[in-house]
RNA sequence: AGCGCGGUGGGGUAGCUAGGUUGUGCCCACAGGGCUCAUAACCCUGGGAUCGGUGGUUCGAAUCCACCCCGCGCUACCA
């Protein structure tokens, strides 16, 4: 719930430098913060908002090197390349910008040396794993080994995937550097710097404490965290990009990006001041507890936000003020799967404003913020958003009634005359809907804001229906009608008002057919209920705001970037398949060989094929089954155990061939017995009658790996 | 494994903290009707739910308690 303040500071996470950003990325921070600085701005609140690249850490590096370029020039050239897009957006920040800037290195470090002054840091000797073929440390995730606790040979640093043992990278046996593959480490005991968190316990959890209001998502994993106690923190790595400790002893190594980024938040404030020419600006933001401040977050970032980042502050004592409200968000899925930058699954930042204008995804994703649960972006719920809500109710209502007014009134607002009982109502609908979408989004409730706003944009196309002008005009009732439509231009501006935090360039648009002079983003939010001149002349060539989107283009989308609500729509009208579409027209194909068995069987769900374990063995002996002379006995190790299949390959595999070789088994299959010998799993291979071939990885990976 | 969040008609979501009329609301999809100013749009009506499961507390539970099942996330050098 937001307070009475005298100025809002609103600061969005930092994106992380390395990739272009998904659709996920956007709406639990950049996006709702952008919203809310809109909103408050449009109530003459002074703000400030702002946001940057988080531009340090082992990711970076990796991602520069890969793309062969020098660590700073790629950070920098993906930094504007995330700020470009942002602004496409319509993102309204007042300064982007980053946390490589000698803004944050200075104050990094001048918090650093303070709370190393108050007795917060610790030194502790570490043993870390260190690659000799690639000259750096290892995080853990980084390592594979053998797990110490049940001697499974592929198991990673952090956790071991076979007995679930949370693991440390040096108890591995073996261990094995994942970015070279080499079994080239040793043990390296460095002195590390961490954080004193048990010493400021007591300060955070005051704080914590007397933030009732906060999102359930933000309390529970703050509390957690507190119950749990809290543990010192590294806050040193020994890398080169990042900032330099500025400490004896330390000065070759540099602060963990968790630290400095947060720290980007006041960092990037500085800069701003300077830009407006009074470097001290700042302060009257991050100084003055008459200043509200809310970080807006996802899930992942609760800890430090919740915890290490006000630990900083409150241990350097610096004056800064910790956050005021925490708005966490849960994750937003992209069609029942994760996003996932590394994996390239959903739906891109820069994608998606070359397929739709920035309002369409600013007002579906937020329609479906995760602030609850986690929620699922699917194509086809995006169409009907889109032109259910945004095309059919809010736009057409505009559209009808312009055009009314254009064909009847010659584009001029008509005058408004005797109100009878319907007017009224429409009229406090619209004053009760500013009142009901201002206390939400004071309560940022960005769904439900949304919600009453549209309930409102229903109800103006119910009184237009009811009221029925084009009858008036027919029966030459022409005050009647004119009584209607002035309402209903009112109204519309209305809309314009309220939504403009939400679809900004819209409700631009809006306002430019009512042909009002001033831009929609210098209106104040009290002025909703505003009225438009009577004689005011509106735009006169209508076009429609919203463009609808036509379900083949929303199938040709899912069917390119993967989409279960689209499978599930071809399911019920296989004729919209374009692949099928365009067999018809093709020209009859050379007939094959051999007949192919129709490929399309029942289509299946994800989480239906999701129920076959399939993982990859390697065949280690190789026997003839008694009595047949198509079977085969194979014994496979599969990681965490070694596994006896029977499987029909004899008449074209000899077992030189096979043995060694990796294949893909299916392990959770019910067991068997056949031909007298018992088979737990079965080996995949590609039947074309009379020849078998045997499905093999096409490289190397370990015994046990997951297939999907 | 521990902790956290969630499991509500075909899909989505609100209600749960402070239990109360037969499972209430909203959006979409579906069926029927109306209207014709408008982007085949808008308006009205209707069908459809063991409120994850089991047990308990209570006169009464989606709502409180216990246990279980399922999904997702976090578990601290992966930002």
């Amino acid at each position: 719930m937001l307070e009475d303040k005298k100025r809002y500071l609103i600061t969005s996470a930092l994106p992380y430098v390395n990739t272009v950003k998904h659709l996920g990325n956007l709406v639990s921070s950049l996006l709702p913060a952008d919203i809310l600085a809109r909103y408050l701005r449009q109530r003459g609140e002074e703000v400030l908002a702002v946001c940057g690249t988080d531009d340090h850490g082992t990711p970076a590096e990796v991602s520069a090197l890969e793309a062969g370029m020098p660590v700073e020039k790629f950070v920098e050239q993906m930094s504007l390349k995330q700020k470009d897009i942002y602004e496409r957006f319509g993102l309204s920040y007042d300064i982007f910008s980053r946390t490589h800037t000698q803004e944050n290195a200075e104050l990094t470090q001048h918090l650093f040396l303070k709370l190393h002054k108050n007795g917060h840091i610790k030194e502790k000797e570490v043993r870390s794993l260190y690659c000799k073929n690639c000259k750096r440390n290892l995080p853990d995730r980084y390592v594979v080994g053998t797990c110490p606790n049940c001697k499974y040979e592929h198991a990673r640093g952090d956790q071991c995937e076979n007995c679930s043992k949370v693991l440390d990278g040096i108890d591995l046996i073996n261990p094995k550097c994942i970015i070279c593959g080499e079994s080239n480490t040793e043990i390296k005991n460095e002195n590390h710097l961490f954080l004193d968190l048990g010493g400021l316990e007591g300060k955070i959890k005051a704080w914590v404490d007397t933030h009732k209001d906060w999102p359930k998502t933000t309390s529970s994993i703050a509390n957690s965290w507190l119950k749990e106690g809290l543990r010192p923190r590294s806050i040193s790595r020994n890398i080169k990009w990042g900032i330099p400790i500025p400490l004896d002893g330390h000065r070759d190594k540099v602060f963990y990006v968790w630290f400095d980024a947060p720290i980007g938040y006041i960092s990037i404030s500085q800069q701003w001041a300077k830009q407006q020419g009074k470097p001290k600006l700042w302060e009257k933001f991050w100084k003055d507890p008459e200043t509200y401040l809310i970080n807006f977050i996802g899930k992942d970032n609760v800890p430090f936000h919740a915890i290490t980042f006000p630990a900083t502050l409150a241990g350097a004592d610096d004056g800064i003020i910790l956050a005021d409200y925490i708005k966490a968000f849960q994750w937003l899925n992209y069609e029942r799967l994760k996003f996932s930058s590394s994996q390239g699954v959903g739906i891109f930042t820069d994608t998606a404003l070359e397929l739709y204008p920035a309002d369409y995804w600013r007002y579906y994703i937020m329609k479906i913020a995760p602030e609850r649960h986690d929620t699922d972006f699917l194509w086809t719920e995006f169409r009907d958003s889109i032109n259910n809500d945004l095309a059919d109710i809010l736009g057409n209502f505009v559209h009808r009634t312009l055009i009314f007014i254009n064909n009847n009134f010659e584009g001029k607002i008509p005058t408004r005359n005797k109100l009878e009982k319907e007017d009224k109502d429409i009229l406090s609908s619209l004053e009760e809907a500013a009142k009901n979408a201002d206390s939400e989004m004071r309560k940022l409730e960005f769904q439900r804001t949304l919600l009453v706003i549209f309930d409102f944009a229903r109800e103006c196309n119910k009184y237009f229906q009811s009221k029925k002008p084009w009858a008036d005009m027919k029966s030459n009732n022409t005050e009647r009608a004119a009584t209607t439509l002035n309402i209903c231009a009112q109204c519309s501006r209305g809309l314009a008002v309220l939504l403009a935090p939400y679809i900004p360039f819209s409700s631009e648009e809006i306002f430019e057919q009512l042909n009002l002079k001033e831009s929609i983003h210098k209106q104040s939010w009290f002025s909703v209920t505003e009225k438009i001149l009577d004689g005011h002349k509106v735009k006169q060539e209508i076009l429609p705001i919203f463009k609808k989107i036509e379900l083949e283009e929303i199938i040709e989308l899912g069917l390119k970037w993967g989409s279960e609500s689209i499978k599930e729509v071809l399911e019920k009208n296989p004729n919209l398949d374009p692949l099928k579409k365009k067999k018809k027209h093709a020209p009859k194909k050379i007939k094959q060989k051999k007949k192919v068995e129709k490929v399309t069987k029942e289509l299946i769900s994800f989480k239906e094929f999701q129920k076959l374990d399939l993982r990859v063995g390697t065949i280690k002996t190789v026997e003839p089954v008694k009595d047949a002379d198509k079977l085969v006995k194979i014994i496979v190790d599969i990681g965490t155990e070694e596994r006896q299949i029977v499987a029909g390959i004899a008449e074209r595999y000899k077992p030189d061939e096979l043995i060694g070789k990796q294949i893909i088994v299916v392990v959770n299959l019910e067991p068997a017995k056949i031909r007298g010998v018992e088979s737990n799993g079965m080996l995949l291979a590609a039947s074309a009658d009379p020849e078998i071939s045997v499905l093999v990885p096409l490289r190397e990976v370990p015994d046990g790996s997951k297939v999907r």
